[in-house]
DNA sequence: ACCGCACTGTTAAACGTTTAACTGTAAAAC
DNA sequence: GTTTTACAGTTAAACGTTTAACAGTGCGGT
């Protein structure tokens, strides 16, 4: 039981062949004696022999790391897209290395600066604003990389994966508007996030539109608690809106939570169209009506973008891939049209919320 | 703009200084002439010059790596202490390297041995069942290690960090019986963790020494939507319970997606007791009654026993810290003591739901 | 005036791999 | 029967750091 690390020299040694042969029996690279490639792997498993990948980037350059950074690892939407990152370079001989930058641009510079170090194959960043951090431009011209989430489509600095946000607000607005809802507010995070300032043009656009209001933006920013607070603050000196979207999970949090507090009921006197699409949102008694990310799927599209660079026309030109976002209907949005009157609304047999997420759910899109 | 990285070699040669010299600027190892320095920042600065992690560790033997395995990075509990985690440890010059088991003992072996591979300083895993992986044991003597929440605090292998949770199931189920209900059903998802087999315990055995009635343990598993299932059925062919009690944060959701099918009321018609305490839980009409689990203590001390490994008594005996559990009294119990009649439930002035999460809870313990 | 010591800087030898170039041997090609 | 070619293995030179050992300089103590 000997405390230091057996090196491929020991290996060799004990298997009695040069280190070259040892390298190549684990690489691969060169056919090697099937005797004496058992031979190989019995001293390194007697030696308890284990690759030093240190030893082994240095000498050929070869990291096989992909390094991600995303504004917050508590946030179910980013740890998801990690951890559906980690599998999938796992799955091709790659290790992933994460940072979480807490939607903060100091910390997001340095967190990036201590990635970069790793000299990482591959990055993919979802910045925590929309001005990019000057790491990642410099970055950029000699690294594969791959912008998710939180960035303007167009004329991104690198390949990017997002979703049609326009799209997605446009569907949530014209799914209260096609159930007469006229008026309209959107809870908002941060307008100066490009995903979130798209839904809002989109959503606004469509019900400006149609009912020739300007809908109201509430601006709840990234914290629950406090986006709760002011969103009461704000029911305290107005009307209650007769629906209000949340453009993201946690405002959506926020906007529950401000409705709890004044036990308001959803639907019957306030619809709610919720963003993303968690297990908790159709473990209620009324179901959210919530748009859908494709999370797996921008997780998927962005590794394969990634290593596409990686392994292939790095000089490519720059491509922006969109994904589209899906409403899940449940039972949140009243449907004012049908004009029954709907004010005992515990025990009425609302619309059927299903339980299971993907099963009887209707999808648009 | 050239396009390969530069080396300590060429920033020496720009500044005129020798490589060693350069070295103990940026290591700080060895003092250095102010004016020598100014001069090797400059040339740093101008070729752009970052360190190369693989030789420095390389050479040194330090990687400053930590290494983290969970069982789900999806999971939040989980994903905030793998946040807390990098924060801690980056703070401390660490970097993290995270990998998610995915709840399979294969997976968990190979992706420790990729961990291993990193040649990290320090280890925290989560272990995704109780009988640890041999890869696990046979580090342990080189490596220094904690195990957190997955394992028996007693008689572990390394140092431990949990939660007592015969305790939780202890509150829980005295929180219920306290407020007179007899009949209980316990929803756990797998008795093969050790958590959840203590918690179960702990609640059980409280309930059969006040009303001599062995609890109903349901068992929903780790995937919510079939839990929701199995509890669906279970239903079919049985009264409703007064109460139940979710041992995990995904049976908690499995609980709610089956009452919330039937459109059974909370707390009229059962009571729950859930655990973890996330956001969603106070974001509802009728929040939930929790046991909260300290995550970000857990996390904190997690790695401060690691730290303390790493620097120091690399040989002190193994212990096992045990953090406490508190409960979070919301809405969703119900007081059957108290005679009130309460059948519409829905307008009735239930105690207060508060909407911030730390704000006015009681909190016990 | 000499010794020793503190202070700064340099030299050169590692660290554990990978890999280009080489060697030796056996089979294939002529 | 000689020359290629292919194959399988070895040798030794990197890769970019860190660090022990060393060297030169100036200064205080005797």
């Amino acid at each position: 039981m000997s405390r230091k690390k057996p090196s491929i020299k020991e290996v060799a040694a004990l298997a009695g062949v040069s280190i070259a042969t040892v390298s190549n029996v684990f690489s691969g690279r060169k056919p090697v004696n099937d005797e004496l490639k058992e031979s190989v792997h019995k001293a390194a498993r007697e030696l308890g022999y284990q690759l030093d990948r240190a030893a082994s980037q240095l000498r050929s350059g070869r990291t096989r790391i992909i390094a991600v950074i995303v504004p917050d690892l508590t946030d179910t939407f980013f740890a998801t897209i990690v951890s559906r990152l980690e599998t999938a370079a796992s799955a091709e001989g790659y290790d992933v290395i994460v940072a979480s930058s807490h939607n903060d641009r100091a910390v997001e510079s340095s967190r990036l600066k201590a990635l970069l170090a790793w000299r990482p194959e591959g990055l993919i960043a979802v910045p925590c604003s929309s001005t990019m951090p000057p790491e990642l431009k410099e970055a950029r011209s000699s690294l594969p990389m791959v912008l998710v989430d939180r960035v303007a489509a167009e004329g991104a600095i690198a390949d990017t994966v997002t979703i049609d946000n326009r799209e997605a607000g446009e569907i949530a607005a014209r799914h209260l508007l096609e159930r007469g809802h006229q008026n309209i507010a959107i809870g908002v995070s941060d307008l100066d996030h490009p995903p979130i300032l798209e839904r809002t043009e989109g959503a606004a656009a469509i019900i400006e539109a149609q009912t020739s209001k300007r809908p109201t933006i509430l601006n709840l920013g990234s914290d629950i608690t406090a986006g709760t607070r002011t969103l009461l603050d704000w029911m305290e000196r107005n009307p209650l809106p007769e629906a209000i979207i949340a453009l993201t999970n946690v405002t959506t949090l926020s906007v529950l939570s401000a409705l709890a507090e004044h036990r308001i009921d959803i639907p019957s006197r306030a619809s709610v169209v919720a963003f993303d699409d968690y297990a908790w949102m159709s473990a209620r008694n009324t179901g959210l009506t919530a748009i859908r990310q494709p999370v797996d799927k921008i997780a998927e599209t962005a590794w394969r973008r990634l290593l596409q660079r990686i392994e292939g026309d790095s000089k490519a030109p720059v491509t922006p891939t969109v994904l589209n976002a899906s409403l899940i209907v449940r039972a949140s949005v009243r449907d004012l049209e049908a004009g029954e009157d709907m004010h005992s609304q515990t025990h009425t047999p609302a619309p059927r919320d299903s339980a299971s997420a993907e099963g009887q759910e209707k999808k648009i899109h």
